[in-house]
DNA sequence: AACAACATTTCAAACGTTTGAAATAATTGC
DNA sequence: GCAATTATTTCAAACGTTTGAAATGTTGTT
């Protein structure tokens, strides 16, 4: 209704005072009389007075924005994660603009354009799996302007704050847990080789084979790249052998384990209630499968989120110089199901 | 390593010109001389200009932000959702600032206040379970930016935007779809009272009852407020009289449907394979499940989104008047499994 | 009564942009 | 060659806030 919109200066002018020392009372300036500062406040209450965040921006020349640029609001390991970060960010008066490349790079570099025009305080991205060129990022930090990158490994990228999951570590102690369990014959579901991730949980997987004196064999072994086809054939491939046949898997990421659960079992595969399955994710959607995978690696998404956001304020409050670049590895945890 | 920000005025400097002439040619103003243009284009892009976003949105007393209050980014209704407001709101050059409210009250207002304070150009909002008293959202509509409403009815608010889901359909419709394959006892499982939709949906099923001569009977429906606890006592009661069995289940919500079919899963009923279940969601997970249900109630939710971001984008234009309060209506539709 | 000491308020510039009005420069007609 | 046009550039104010310096007001001391 009001047409003249409630600045500091309609409040000085209501109450006949300048309007720096309506600033300043609103700011608890300790100059400012205490009765001034009373009446300042119960007007500014009164008149539903609320600071124009532009100006403020303008002049201390901060946004109060942080910006996370990630490839998709539908995977929940990124909406979780986003929880870890929108706590954090709003206790320390930062918004937080999310936007999504759908991991395509043009959006990618859309997306960083935009947010380098909202002169973002920081970012924090979860690159597209095409990003290869980081020069839409680096921009950000030749302004000096910190930028971590977290979730997706940018290993193309070698000076830059990380924060990733220890996915390696994962791996390894799902192998493990599975070996432990007396299995001798664990196949490896790998996800797209152009993925980092793929050749770390690999190694894990493979390490934790060789501590503990289980036999490599490279038929045990299989890639997707998250297409469901692929996937069968891949899985295909795994049961290929009968001299080789596994009797535990270890895969990439839930989803494509759930359909590689759901081909064996349309095939009525011979051994399928008596294979075990760990996967990455921990969905809570396995208490409904009727034949639920005996354990899940949960990547702790939330706690990814909440140290790059924690890493990304310390680098913006000039805590940690921008060029002494951190790693910050978050371990997973193996969730035994059942 | 810039440590002088490149603005208009350095920019002017450099070029010798006035920060007007450099200004307008940026913008292509067409009293500006081409080849003026072409060497402060030039500058900019070398220099890698980027206009201060803060400055602009004071000068223009816009934003360019548009501000989303929702309770939860895990649930895939709004995830969705957001996908169509994003992919709008970037093409008409608005950014989207989301915030969650975990469906708490305290913290929808804190989001309010906050996206208030950053004179967002309009909100779209799904309330939380708890908002019956609007005051922190008639801000907005007070200082003359528009609201709309998705999602959750604000049916205590008389006088608002609304894009819903036309929840009543998609209930009338999975019912009679279920008399269609000849179901007489089809039981209903609904959420909290306290949210309207569980009303708007009773009344769906109870519609397609009596325009279809099918019998109601109050032993048939039963509440849930999604506790798995309050879930399987509320699926106990449907099951109890044994005279009078459901052959068919429409639930409120998937997630509470599947916790109700592992119930009865569990205790082995004797009926289990022959019940028919139609839920709200189309959740992708369905096709993992050994016994899916057989149909699904697809909300829509990126249309509802579309719609609202439409809308509001509307009412910032002023092409409706803000107080010619809308109602837009997304249809559900019925998606037959298998 | 004069002045120091302190309390409180105001001034004025700045942040980076936009934009109508005014000023200046270039071109045309005669 | 000079006024009349037209093209182009610059001036100056404004958006709403913050903040150090300057100005003003109030006490207390002698």
């Amino acid at each position: 209704m009001n047409n003249t919109p409630v600045t500091l200066k309609f409040l000085a002018e209501k109450l006949k005072m300048s309007v720096s020392t309506v600033s300043k009372a609103l700011n608890n300036y300790p100059t400012i009389n205490e009765y001034t500062k009373q009446r300042v406040q119960e007007m500014a209450r009164d008149l539903h007075f609320t600071p124009n965040k532009s100006a403020i921006n303008l002049k201390e020349k901060k946004s109060h924005i942080i910006g996370i640029i990630l490839p998709n609001l539908l995977d929940h390991y990124f909406t979780r994660s986003i929880y870890g970060v929108e706590q954090f960010a709003t206790q320390n008066g930062y918004n937080v603009i999310i936007s999504q490349s759908h991991d395509d790079l043009k959006k990618e570099i859309q997306s960083a354009n935009m947010l380098l025009r909202s002169r973002v305080d920081g970012l924090i991205v979860a690159i597209s799996k095409h990003t290869q060129d980081f020069s839409h990022l680096d921009q950000f930090e030749n302004m000096g302007i910190p930028v971590v990158y977290y979730a997706r490994n940018p290993s193309f990228n070698l000076s830059c704050h990380k924060v990733l999951g220890n996915t390696f570590q994962g791996c390894y102690q799902a192998t493990k847990f599975l070996i432990d369990r007396g299995h001798k014959k664990i196949a490896y579901l790998g996800g797209p080789k152009m993925i980092n991730f793929t050749h770390d949980r690999f190694n894990g997987y493979i390490n934790a084979l060789n501590d503990n004196q289980v036999p490599f064999s490279s038929e045990l072994v299989a890639y997707t790249d998250f297409d469901k086809e692929n996937t069968i054939s891949a899985i295909k491939n795994l049961f290929a052998n009968p001299e080789n046949m596994p009797t535990a898997l270890v895969a990439f990421k839930e989803p494509i384990m759930f359909d590689a659960m759901k081909y064996l079992k349309s095939i009525n595969h011979p051994d399928f209630d008596k294979i075990e399955y760990v996967g990455f994710g921990n969905t809570s959607f396995i208490s409904y499968l009727d034949s639920p995978p005996i354990a899940s690696i949960e990547e702790n998404p939330e706690s990814v989120g909440e140290n790059a956001i924690k890493l990304l304020i310390q680098l913006i409050n000039k805590e940690i110089d921008i060029h002494n670049y951190q790693k910050v590895v978050v371990d997973c945890k193996l969730i035994v199901h059942g």
